[in-house]
DNA sequence: CGGAAATGGGAAAGCGCTATCCCACTTCCG
DNA sequence: CGGAAGTGGGATAGCGCTTTCCCATTTCCG
């Protein structure tokens, strides 16, 4: 029987990722172990002798060693990642949240990955499982979801299964199936909108807003009827259309053709979007937005300020939010399950003078 | 001598990971070898015979498994990860960029991971060397990098440290140090628009912009000059400040306090933002933008289309840069370094009316 | 002063996956 | 019909890092 030799190749450095560092390298110059190296590198609790540290502190260094994170995440099962789940990144909404999250994630020294869904829950779904396949810390999901629909059901699997396995889901929006949220107080910052158009003189508004399946939607024109009605004031029509700028503009078309818009003194549009939309519509029929109805928006987008008149609407700190919900994910230890409701301000602009007469 | 036995532990499925199934539970499910089971998921070229790949194919499905990612990452060197470095994210300019990197991303099945700067270098050389731990297939750099601050050369060097690893560096603004590049054609861009508005009979112009070290802002000044000398019109003045809706704001009023605008007959902001800042200071000294003196921006944000008068501007298709960047870093195998100059489209709009007499 | 309890270091077993080697078996052909 | 190619599958060596275990020294103290 012949003995042979099974001389197998040992292919050192040779791979594409050749010229990086690697921890045995550093170790090897320090003339410490492999473990010693990566406890002083990642401030482990083991503690390592004040010589030792400095060795690989200075060999780490003079290498220019930087951290394999996928190598790290393998060896403990998790990545230094936070994932962002947003429609869609062109979007001030949802950039001022990014915004958010990004700042928090870079606190915490962990990298945010974002996948945008183009609202399509098809790829929605792809992508939250290729996300998944990152083994992320945490992973938090933005854009408005519609209640109960088959994919939102899937969805909502996946995340869940997702923190069985150990990570941490958040929701920008509503809270669903006991996992955390934080979002925008939206039925009270759209009851004090109420109450300040109403104390401006306001008492007939006219909403025109995205589909009532969505819950900002929903929360938004209830808000709006209890402010309003708090001072003797109602919602005298509600049309819904896309929740943009477009939806906006149709909608409004609509209420002037049919001549309904006559009988209110104030437009309320579900968001900023379509508060430009609709004071474009308004124009096109010779009807000037301040001076002849009174527009409000919702989220303070940066046009608000800029449009003429300017737009009186509730601005969220979607910033923090993100950071807030970022924060939330990233800290701590339970998982988080509880619902932060965050304030909006109202801020009166020309598109709200007070009533005449 | 005592013959004791190592009895090491085995701790199978006890991390945090638990609950995943791994390929080697699919591969044993299905019957057949990890290997087969990895050629059969990754289409390798090696082939499978058809009754093991449906084994393994079914097995996959049944165990809900998906690829771990920083495994594959660790095992190929490489991770399936694109990287956008941008300034912020919370702006319109990057993030339609970013939607353009998405959509590219998401069709080569990868994932995108963004760090935001926040314009500061300390900060973005730290998150290109996070960003870099990840091993990405490729990083792509966007924002107006300053010509030669020392910061801007060591992250060069990182950048190079990267691409000479293997990785591909794409930027979105101007091409350096021999590195591929796919931005906006600011020049040409600017040309035209200075044509168009000579055109419109405009002879005298002033500029409002950013600071020149700024290479969009030199390139759009310049291309401005050149379009309008065509036509016998030139720049007036320039006045600097932030490149931002406050820097426009400033700038115009210096030039009203001090009376040189009288001297100009359109004003040419560098972006959109300090348009909509100077048409705001015209109004508050009582100059009506668009009837008493004609105003161009840059970018066509969305906001243009909204604010009165309508904003003339240049149109740069910003999500097809994004995509195309990210197409040219994800596709092929040579390292790009070509560097592709997409062209913008003049806008004009109620800003810029026909000159009377 | 002898054994118990710290203290600090090293060896090595994985983490989940890819890809190289090797091998048994067919199929081809001169 | 014997050996050269060709086929398809399995074993297994890493990838770079974390984290047990285990062990040699010290330090403590009754």
């Amino acid at each position: 029987m012949p003995v042979q030799g099974s001389g197998r190749r040992k292919r050192k450095r040779t791979r594409a990722t050749s010229g990086n560092a690697t921890l045995t390298d550093v170790a090897a110059r320090a003339g410490v172990s492999l473990a010693t190296a990566s406890r002083v590198l990642n401030e482990s609790d083991r503690k390592v002798g004040q010589e030792h540290r400095e060795r690989v502190l200075r060999a780490a260094r003079e290498l220019d060693y930087r951290t394999d994170l996928s190598a790290q995440a393998m060896a403990r099962g998790m990545a230094p990642v936070l994932a962002l789940l947003v429609s869609s990144i062109d979007d001030p909404y949802f950039s001022a949240i990014a915004e958010g999250v990004a700042q928090s994630a870079h606190a915490h020294g962990v990298i945010v990955t974002i996948a945008v869904t183009a609202r399509d829950s098809e790829w929605e779904l792809a992508s939250l499982r290729l996300i998944r396949g990152q083994r992320p810390r945490a992973i938090l999901v933005s854009g408005s979801r519609v209640s109960h629909s088959p994919h939102a059901d899937a969805l909502l699997a996946e995340l869940r299964g997702f923190t069985d396995s150990g990570g941490r889901a958040i929701f920008l929006s509503q809270p669903v199936g006991g996992l955390g949220a934080v979002h925008p107080a939206n039925t009270s910052g759209a009851r004090e909108l109420g109450v300040a158009i109403a104390n401006l003189g306001y008492r007939r508004a006219a909403v025109i807003t995205g589909s009532e399946s969505l819950l900002t939607v929903a929360e938004r024109t209830e808000g709006l009827r209890q402010g309003l009605a708090s001072l003797g004031g109602e919602i005298a029509m509600v049309e819904s259309d896309t929740f943009d700028r477009l939806g906006g503009y149709r909608s409004m078309r609509r209420l002037i053709e049919s001549g309904r818009i006559a009988d209110a003194d104030v437009l309320c549009a579900g968001n900023d979007f379509m508060a430009v939309g609709a004071m474009t519509a308004l124009r096109d029929s010779g009807i000037e937005p301040g001076r002849d109805i009174a527009v409000t928006g919702f989220n303070d987008i940066a046009t608000a300020a800029d449009v003429t008149p300017q737009l009186t609407t509730v601005r969220f700190p979607l910033a923090e939010i993100g950071r807030r919900a970022a924060d939330l994910a990233l800290d701590g230890t339970a998982l988080p399950t509880e619902d932060i409701s965050v304030p909006g301000e109202v801020i009166l602009r020309a598109s709200c003078p007070p009533r005449r007469g």
